[in-house]
DNA sequence: AGCGTTGTGTACCGAGAGGTAAATAATAGC
DNA sequence: GCTATTATTTACCTCTCGGTACACAACGCT
């Protein structure tokens, strides 16, 4: 349809690629070559498809929250607060300890500290995951006034609780965690639940 | 004492201001002038007393191990298991969100995912957060033979929830999670210890 | 004082980083 | 077939990276 000549490669099968690296070797690991050898093409290619290597990482962070991660979505239309955390945990720990992805989860290893060039990336992902905690307040609140969760309840306070657990996880899976482990872990976390 | 030119910097002065720099920035985000800027020195002199990069960061892990993380050591000598999670979490949480102290947990965020370059890094900090583990897995594994611990307590997965959770309020400490929130994430977690 | 030893300062190195210029190749529309 | 447009390729750019050679300064020792 457009113009021109045709791009030889698939654009998100790229993207793929380039997540899969970012994700492995963090934002500032991941260098120009180790991201086109992935990818499958060379430098310029990239230039002209993606913008730089900024522009790269933050489709590469959209496209994690929407495909990888997109269990989140699904966790918070659960019917209640509990399943919501269920879904979530379980969901999250399948990800990071998937056979076909690095370990741990992106959003938290991508780029936690970082250089001042690197910056702008850092505060993206860091506000990636202060969402997902908002989100969860957001859902507790609507639990708590559906009487879901007991009245006593701070919703900000089990968001924060709940989000705690996920990137604790997350550290886990990097370290070697296996999927068992962490599900035995989701479970004792569990305990914690008000009620 | 030692023939020649004394030294006109105080060492540990200087590694405790690299160890900042790596908190902060990570290993790869740090540079050798961030490095010896913040030291007061220049590169010869780095390399003179510390060998080079790695071998700073590697020093930087021991100082920090022994020194900022030392209420580790002493929480593990606590009388109860009980004691032992809640000092080891209150004081993890005071040196994360400590005012002089960069946000985070240095064994944590100075190099969870990076390039091939500095993965021998990554291994060793990977290996000291596993230790941790280690160490509540035998402190638990003792309080569960002195019945200080339920009998059908699993030492082992409350280790990893404990570590867990650690790890977990690092990443929030580093998304800003103040002191106060942490330390009712950290309430919220103790419900669900065994009894 | 002279010497050996060790630290400091300046100036430099090769390598690799991220990024691009310019020529060529492949398409659509006319 | 010609032109406009877009993608690929090769070769290059500048800048910064971690690391070091070398001359000089400050000490202990005899």
């Amino acid at each position: 349809m457009p113009a021109g000549r045709p791009r030889e490669f698939d654009i998100d099968q790229a993207l793929d690629s380039a997540l899969k690296v970012f994700w492995r070797k963090g934002y500032e690991g991941a260098s120009l070559p180790d991201l086109t050898k992935a990818m499958g093409i060379n430098r310029p290619s990239l230039y002209a498809a993606f913008g730089n290597k900024e522009a790269l990482f933050r489709k590469a962070i959209d496209r994690y929250v929407e495909g990888h991660a997109s269990h989140v979505r699904e966790a918070l239309r659960e019917p209640t607060a509990r399943a919501v955390v269920q879904r979530l945990w379980s969901g999250s720990i399948d990800l990071i300890t998937g056979p076909r992805n690095p370990r741990g989860c992106f959003l938290v290893q991508a780029a936690l500290a970082c250089g001042d060039e690197a910056d702008g990336v850092r505060r993206e992902v860091a506000r990636r995951r202060v969402r997902l905690e908002a989100r969860l307040r957001e859902r507790f609140e609507r639990a708590v006034s559906e009487g879901d969760l007991p009245a006593g309840t701070d919703p900000a306070d089990l968001a924060r609780y709940v989000a705690t657990v996920s990137h604790g996880i997350a550290v886990q899976a990097a370290d070697g965690a296996t999927r068992d482990q962490l599900n035995r872990v989701r479970e004792t976390a569990m305990l914690a639940w008000p009620s």
